[in-house]
DNA sequence: GCGACAG
DNA sequence: ATCTTGTCGC
């Protein structure tokens, strides 16, 4: 069985070593990764993949993808049990270090507020950003998305990200802390790594990447020096 | 008790 | 998350 009660306790543990300011000389990154995490074999196997970009030009310089065997049940508020382990075997083979990481998933934005990317950052000890999909938790006003405006994402009387709409007529992006960077940072940084689509450059190139997209082959077409995939 | 619920 | 064609709207 799974003891999801203590999983919680260490969230709530582990959530007060979150550093929710910006964190010292990354304010010039040189190198921006994006993270997502897929599953395989009827959810047996976690893949996670690491795209890193050059800062400002936002091009792919390198990319890691690794495979672990599934350790525990999709369980909504405990996502990143289930997907750390594969994201730490994919970061652990970078070549390239970069100095902020956007991770598809919520940051602070959690109930304990210890998401996928707050709790990945803390253990890599690098600056993260949560770039959500949907919503966890939080309430924020509708009506104030329209322009393109980001409105703030609060849960129990506290900010813990913003709602943004990156991109007309379609669903809006889920921005959090994930570690050592402010919470106008994070909406900041996300906002420069946009490149025209709804996900910024970095998640949007981990998520080709994990799931083998058009983009991805022809780019791996364009540059076979850099094929690191073991299949 | 009831509904919501990242990926 | 993942399985998948066409289809609607700009």
């Amino acid at each position: 069985m799974i003891d999801t009660a203590a999983l919680r306790a260490e969230q709530i543990e582990k959530a007060k070593a979150v550093i929710k300011q910006d964190n010292q000389g990354f304010d010039e990154p040189k190198w921006i990764a994006g993270a997502d995490v897929g599953f395989e074999q009827d959810g047996k196997i976690t893949r996670a993949a690491i795209a890193v970009l050059s800062y400002p030009s936002l091009e792919l310089v390198e990319y890691r993808v690794a495979r672990v065997p599934t350790s525990l049940p999709y369980i909504p508020g405990l996502l990143s049990f289930r997907e750390y382990p594969a994201l730490m075997a994919a970061w652990s083979q970078l070549t390239t270090v970069p100095q902020l990481v956007l991770v598809d998933g919520q940051g602070i934005a959690h109930p304990r507020r210890l998401g996928v990317a707050s709790h990945f950052g803390l253990l890599i000890d690098v600056p993260t950003i949560g770039v959500a999909k949907s919503r966890l938790c939080g309430k924020y006003d509708e009506s104030g998305l329209q322009d393109g405006a980001a409105v703030p994402l609060v849960d129990k009387d506290e900010q813990i990200g913003w709602v943004w709409n990156s991109k007309a007529r379609c669903k809006p992006l889920y921005v959090s802390v994930g570690h050592r960077v402010s919470q106008e940072s994070a909406l900041l940084w996300v906002e420069r790594c946009m490149r025209g689509y709804r996900l910024p450059e970095p998640t949007r190139w981990a998520d080709a990447i994990a799931s083998r997209r058009p983009a991805f082959v022809r780019w791996l077409a364009a540059h076979p020096e850099k094929n690191v995939d073991e299949g």
